[in-house]
Formats: C-alpha cells, sequence, structure tokens
DNA sequence: ATTTGATTCAACCATATGGTTGAATGATAG
DNA sequence: CTATCATTCAACCATATGGTTGAATCAAAT
C-alpha cells in the first residue's frame, strides 16, 4: 500500500518543469507580479499564470493581492518539506551534508 | 531564455510519483530485485519496471544482473543533486537546517 | 536443446499536462 | 460610470504519462 502524500507529488510535480523552477528562483530573491514574470519568457502570459497557480497549490509560492497587481512570493517551508523528504532516500548522513556544501561551493 | 536542465525535470518528475518515491524508499535500505519491488503494488510488474525505468533515467538508481534477474539501487548522488538546487530557493540558510532537523526529529 | 523464470518491448487506451486564444472578472484612474 | 490594466477562466489542441496485455528476449536449470 503506497501512501499517496499528495503535497508531495505537488511540490515534486511542479519542480519537475525548468519554467517553474525558474519562477521560483525569481520569486525566491523578491516578490514579482504575474505580469513581471511572464517578461522573459517566450510564452502568453495565460500559461505562466498556469504555472505560477501550479507553484501555488504546491505550497511553493503564494500570492498577495497589491492594487490591479498580485505579488507572488516564495514558501520557504515548502521546500524544506521537500529538502527533508529527500535525506530519506539517502543511507549515510554524514556524506550527505559533505557533498552539499561541496556541489554549493562550486557555485 | 530558461536554460531546461533536462536532470532535474527528470529527477523531479521521477519524484513526483507515490509508487516511484516508495520505491525509491525500498532500494535505499537495499538491493531489490524487479519482481521484489512489484510485490506489494496492485498493478503489473511491467508497470512497476516502468517506474524503475523513470528512475533509473533520473540516475536516481541502477540496476546490476545478477544471474536471471536484475538488482535495483538507489544512486544517492542523485539525490544529492536534487537536494543541492532546493537550497537554492532558500533565502535563510540558518532557518533551513533548523527546519530540517526539526522535520526528521518529528519522524 | 528445451523449459522455466525474470525482465523488457510493443501496441494500445484513458487521463493529465502545457500550450493556445478569446472572453470574463477585479481594481484603479479619469 | 467607464476606460484601462492585471489576472483569471473556459474551451480547445497536441503530446506526455501511467496503466493494460501479450509477445519477445535473456539467463539459468534440467
Amino acid at each position: 500500500m503506497v501512501e499517496s502524500n499528495l503535497a508531495l507529488d505537488l511540490i515534486f510535480g511542479a519542480l519537475a518543469d525548468a519554467t517553474r523552477r525558474d519562477i521560483l528562483k525569481r520569486v525566491s530573491r523578491e516578490e514579482q507580479t504575474i505580469s513581471e514574470l511572464a517578461q522573459p519568457y517566450a510564452t502568453s502570459l495565460a500559461a505562466i499564470a498556469k504555472h505560477v497557480s501550479v507553484l501555488e497549490k504546491a505550497g511553493l509560492v503564494t500570492k498577495r493581492r497589491n492594487g490591479k497587481e498580485k505579488l507572488v512570493r516564495v514558501t520557504p517551508e515548502a521546500i524544506e518539506v521537500a529538502a527533508a523528504h529527500l535525506s530519506e532516500y539517502e543511507k549515510v548522513w554524514g556524506d550527505r551534508f559533505d557533498t552539499l556544501e561541496k556541489l554549493l561551493a562550486e557555485k
């Protein structure tokens, strides 16, 4: 019996798309409107709004109204849930953080 | 311009399914054959073999032949790539590990 | 060499996903 | 109140995904 854990389905599903990861990276730096977010991409505004909606349903971002626009910002908690989950698949705990540090140092 | 990063598409895409996460958890404990992996689920062997194949293409597991069967095992490196990537979305570094520890303690 | 067991492949089906366009809604500015 | 800007909704299309079954492959055992 597999416990579905819809939350993780949605979180990882949302992260499985490059455009959405890009949006997430951008809103993790600062709040952005939907229109601002849509700017750099060669797709319709509606398509980007859908991507934001997917991120929102996964709990990775939240939206708040500001006048006629809506500001999108990251929700670090949801990302931490995903990060914590990944640790379940790793046998050696010490190694994990070593490698993580190494990978981050490379950037 | 969004750099596609196929590797992450595949990794997060693979993790977006509860059955695959379950398989990954099981092989992270010890190597398992495809048939062993298929046992607990109410689906066909072929369906599970496909899931394993998705995990394999994402680099999350590897297969090695052992006589007439194939043993599946986890590839911690790929999981670390995903974990490292998640950190990019988090502004507050200190918080991250605090919350991670807290979440793990709860299990 | 044949049979048996384990895995893979191929064809197919239903639903999900990511994209489009055009119309509808919300909120501010004239 | 109406025009305008920002976002959302609805209908639609093409392709991807997860599942099925039956045939094909690969490796051991008889």
